[in-house]
DNA sequence: GTTCTTGACGAAATCGATTTCTTGGACTTC
DNA sequence: GAAGTCCAAGAAATCGATTTCGTCAAGAAC
């Protein structure tokens, strides 16, 4: 790998010459021309670590979210590199498996790589962003926010839930349940309060234990949903507050011989690669991608040095 | 962000001294513990910039996949991340769409931010790896390989081919077509060649338009199926070469109203998220996962220093 | 014609770690 | 006790870029 030494050697330049040829500083027409003679000549492609170092930044931004194998986090993700891509950002993406601990590794890592920034999907209340905060690298919150004051991008969860439970009634359910993700996590709680406002507005709240708490996957919306069918008198409908959770309860709802054409079951988020559902199943779309761009590009406006106060960008979801 | 000097300073001893400490060299114990407390203090954590710019080398892998939105790929990364995390390295992930051009982008910052080493999905089979190959850093080729001598992680694809193709012989299938990927990428060429060879060995080769090429996504799938469908003599059964496609089949399937209980349908990959398939579809698992970890140990291994010569591991699908 | 401004550009400092070189003291060895 | 060995630890060089500072010359202003 050529240096710019090597460069400005061959150039007949000084070194200082080079690097302001390619930063946009004036140089001579000639030299300039030289220059990039002999670094075409050289191959010569800047040492980013060495650049970083000294700018104290570079043009990485991370991108830390609980999934990478959720459909929706994917999505999102690609809504990020999109953005990112189109300002000549790279991305790193960072799987947080929704640990704390994961999660503040990757935050140091960010801190100490010198990243420009870093969008994330909190894996928790608190997650510690003082360490990058301090740093005044950006940083924006999506799908969840987080305590800290930093911009977030979300989505209008709450009536995300209502839409969901909504439809539900409207198609003739009444006894509704809900499948909600971990206590804790606001995106999902939101969605769970959307399907209670319902419930209740329309007095047709069911016994206590119609809300099941599960871990955010398959796995977890399976279980939830056995136990609902297993209880004296199960549900004839059900919300689940993201996407996975929903993929398990149908299978629940299969496996138990259920005709899920009749089951209400009302997914906030999409089916992934679903169209053998049954269409009587309710989907309330999340923006996934639309949130990534929206995230990316308010990272992006932050670290070209905006300074506003901190922005909440609230999408809505659509019924699909 | 505390610096080395800062530390040493506290300490009362010279920043070598304080290096020396983190990278397990002699120090007294005096010393050592000195410097602990110190760094302890101040909260410091090395710079990761300046020590790589030092050491020429990160602790950073780079991870190049072709679709981050296909659980084949994300379940490999998972693999990958599993295995780098344990060794203390962080993964970068690089989506690049099977775009040469993009592949080439990545690679070439995968040099320039000095990257501990590479993980690729090859999109093409003349993926250059020039860049990173001259600066000394280990490349490991999975799923697909390269024309340059590295170690390479793969399934066996023709065994792939026939086991799916087999499976819908046994089950009374003989007009069977095949929806295969992209020409000039290996790994679907050996599925298809598989379905071939048992056609063949059979004596049951279809007409050649029973061969359709598509592209790797779920659309691409599904407009081959529609073609097959549309032909004068439709199959009665197909294989796809990866799993998307597989779905999209499906999709056209059900949509042509045809019975997919009775239609026979082999995918080799897993039909994501796909309980509801009719459990007459044959499904090869392929060990994405594992994929992704033994191409990591690999790419460990070699950034160890082992430097025996270029290895091909094969690992079985099983047909579930 | 003298002073001031301006712009190109080289020398050298800088970013923060690692690593080589050196030094000085403790410890062997004969 | 002199010479040789070993080791901890500081001084300084190094990685490869960017950036400050200073110089010098050309052009402007009066």
């Amino acid at each position: 790998m050529a240096t710019i030494y090597e460069v400005a050697a061959l150039a007949g330049v000084s070194p200082a010459t080079v690097s302001r040829v390619f930063n946009g500083n004036t140089v001579s027409p000639e030299k300039a021309r030289a220059v990039r003679e002999a670094a075409a000549r050289l191959a010569f492609t800047p040492n980013k670590t060495a650049r970083r170092l000294r700018k104290q930044s570079s043009e990485v931004v991370a991108l830390l979210i609980p999934d990478i194998e959720n459909p929706f986090f994917t999505a999102l993700a690609r809504g990020v590199e999109d953005k990112a891509q189109e300002k000549g950002f790279s991305v790193v993406l960072c799987n947080t498996d929704d640990d704390p601990g994961k999660e503040l590794r990757y935050l140091e890592i960010a801190a100490s790589e010198q990243m420009a920034g870093v969008i994330l999907a909190p894996a928790s209340d608190e997650a510690d962003l003082g360490a990058i905060a301090s740093l005044g690298r950006p940083v924006v919150a999506v799908d969840r926010t987080t305590p800290y004051p930093v911009d977030a991008v979300k989505v209008d969860n709450r009536a995300a839930g209502i839409a969901a439970t909504t439809a539900l009634f409207d198609a003739g359910h009444r006894k509704i349940a809900c499948i909600a993700g971990p206590v804790g996590i606001e995106a999902t709680e939101d969605r769970f309060l959307g399907w209670r406002q319902v419930m209740t507005a329309r007095r047709a709240a069911g016994p206590e234990n119609y809300l099941q708490h599960a871990n955010f996957r398959a796995d977890g919306g399976h279980a939830a949903m056995r136990r609902l069918l297993a209880l004296p008198e199960p549900p004839d409908a059900v919300v689940t507050t993201n996407n996975l959770m929903g993929v398990g309860a149908l299978q629940a709802i299969v496996e138990a011989g259920v005709d899920p054409a009749k089951f209400g079951l009302a997914v906030v988020g999409e089916l992934p690669f679903m169209f053998l559902t049954p269409p009587a199943v309710v989907q309330v779309r999340l923006p996934a991608r639309h949130l990534g761009t929206t995230a990316a590009t308010m990272l992006l406006e932050r670290i070209g040095g905006d300074a506003q106060p901190p922005r909440t960008i609230v999408l809505r979801a659509e019924l699909a």
